[in-house]
DNA sequence: CAAATAGTGTCTCTTAGACAGTATTAT
DNA sequence: ATAATACTGTCTAAGAGACACTATTTG
C-alpha cells in the first residue's frame, strides 16, 4: 500500500498540458500548431503545451499556455486523456494531460501577440508528418472526439461565430463528420432539438442563394435526440 | 514559451492514479473502498489508488494498485479524467489519474490477498460519507461514465460472468440507470444489436420461472444503433 | 435566364414502446 | 393453483431519410 506511506519518497514527474485547437477554416478542419525550438522535432510543427504551475488547474494551464504560444482565446475546452507512457518524452518523465479546444474562424490576428511561430495547419495535413512526444495519437483521440461530441453536444456552435446560419452549421458537421448531409433533413432536425439554436430575427446574405436566417446557440448542454452520424 | 527551456527547472509533483471499481452486489451497484491507514480521513473508506512508478504506464499502475490493494483482477479497465486543482492533496502537489474498472460479482474472496482493508459498498452509500480528497467527485464523474457507457458500448456485459441472461443483462441496465425496462423490449432490441451477445445454447433455471438461454458477450466495442436511456 | 442556397411538404421505412398473451419453472 | 420469470406477437406513434417542390438571391 504504497499511498498510505506519504508523498516524499514516491517518484515524481512532470505534468504538462497539451492541446489540440480545432477550426474550420477553408472548408477544412485545422489544427493550431507551433514551431518547436528544442529538440525533439526542433523546428517542426507541435501542439501547444507546456508545463502546469504549482499554484494553477490543469484547464488554466491549457488556456494560459494557449494565450502565451498563440494568443488564441478559446470558447471551448474540455479534457482528454492523459498520456503517460514511461518513455514519452526522451527528456524525462513527462505526463501529458490532453485538452480539446475548439473556435470560430477568427481574422488571423484577431488575437495574438506571438503568432509568428503559430499556425493554422489542416488535420490530414499535420497527421502525415512526424509529430514529437505522442502528438500524433493525441490529434486522432482529439479529432475522435470532437466528432464525437457532435452527435449529443451543442459544440458545433463553437466552430461558428455569434451568429450562425443553419448552412454553416450543417457545414461544421459535414466537415468535421467528412460526411455529406442532406440540407433539407438537417435544419428540420436541428430546429427541432430544444434549445440548440434561438432564432435571431436576421437574416444574412452569404453571395449566392436565398438569404437565410441566422441563430445563436441554445443553452442545452446535450442534445436529445442527438444527431445521427 | 516555458515548455522551450526543457524539463530540468520546471516544477515537480506526484502522479497518482485512483480506481473506481464498480460491481453489482445484492442488487445494488457497488463500489470498491479501502480503509485509509493515514491522515487525511485517517480509519474512513477511500477509493483504492496509489503513486505511478517510474517505469510504469498508466493503465498498469492502476492494475498493479488494486492488485496490491484489494487483490481484485478486473474485467474491464478506462481511463476517466485526471484531476489537479492546486489544493487537492494538502500533503503536496499531485494529480490524480481516475480510471473506471467493471467486475462481475465474485464470491468474496475468490481473489484477494490484501481483502481486509478491502471492501464493497453500495455507491449511494459511499456519496454520502465524507470521502478524502476529491473522491466524492471522481466517483460521480465515474459512475455517469459508466451510465452513459452502457447506452453505447458493451461495458454492460462486464458486470455479468462468462455465461449470462438477457434478464442478467437486463437487471445490470436497470440497477446502473435506476429505472425499469420492459423486459420484451429489452430482449428484442439486445439481440438485434449485431454481435452484442451470442446464444451458447445452454439454458439454466433461476429459482422460479422459466429457464433462459444463457449468452457470452459478443466482439463488438460499440453498440449501434445504441440502446437509449 | 441558370445556378446556387434556403426552406417546406410529404412519403416510406424503421424503430421504440406499450401491452396482451403464451411457455415453463418453483412453491 | 399461483406467482414469477422468459419469451413471442402485434399495434401505434415517432423519427430518419429520400426526394420533389417552392423561395430568393447572384451573375
Amino acid at each position: 500500500m504504497v499511498r498510505e506511506q506519504g508523498p516524499p519518497q514516491h517518484p515524481w514527474a512532470y505534468v504538462a498540458v497539451d492541446v489540440v485547437v480545432l477550426t474550420i477554416r477553408d472548408r477544412q478542419l485545422q489544427v493550431m500548431t507551433i514551431r518547436r525550438a528544442i529538440a525533439p522535432g526542433q523546428g517542426g510543427p507541435a501542439l501547444p503545451g507546456g508545463f502546469v504551475r504549482l499554484d494553477e488547474d490543469l484547464e488554466a494551464a491549457a488556456r494560459r499556455e494557449l494565450r502565451e504560444e498563440t494568443g488564441l482565446e478559446v470558447d471551448y475546452l474540455e479534457q482528454v486523456r492523459t498520456y503517460g507512457a514511461p518513455g514519452r518524452d526522451p527528456r524525462a518523465r513527462t505526463f501529458a494531460v490532453l485538452y480539446l479546444a475548439v473556435m470560430a474562424d477568427l481574422p488571423d490576428g484577431a488575437a495574438g501577440t506571438d503568432a509568428s511561430a503559430a499556425s493554422w495547419v489542416p488535420v490530414d495535413e499535420l497527421l502525415a508528418v512526424d509529430l514529437p512526444f505522442d502528438h500524433h495519437e493525441m490529434l486522432v483521440d482529439a479529432v475522435e472526439r470532437a466528432r464525437s461530441k457532435l452527435e449529443y453536444t451543442p459544440i458545433a456552435a463553437s466552430f461558428c461565430r455569434t451568429a450562425f446560419t443553419i448552412g454553416d452549421l450543417r457545414r461544421v458537421y459535414e466537415i468535421v463528420w467528412g460526411k455529406r448531409l442532406n440540407p433539407a433533413n438537417f435544419a428540420r432536425k436541428v430546429q427541432s432539438v430544444e434549445g440548440f439554436v434561438v432564432e435571431t430575427g436576421d437574416v444574412v446574405s452569404e453571395g449566392r442563394g436565398r438569404p437565410a436566417k441566422t441563430f445563436t446557440r441554445g443553452d442545452v448542454t446535450r442534445l436529445h435526440p442527438p444527431l445521427r452520424r
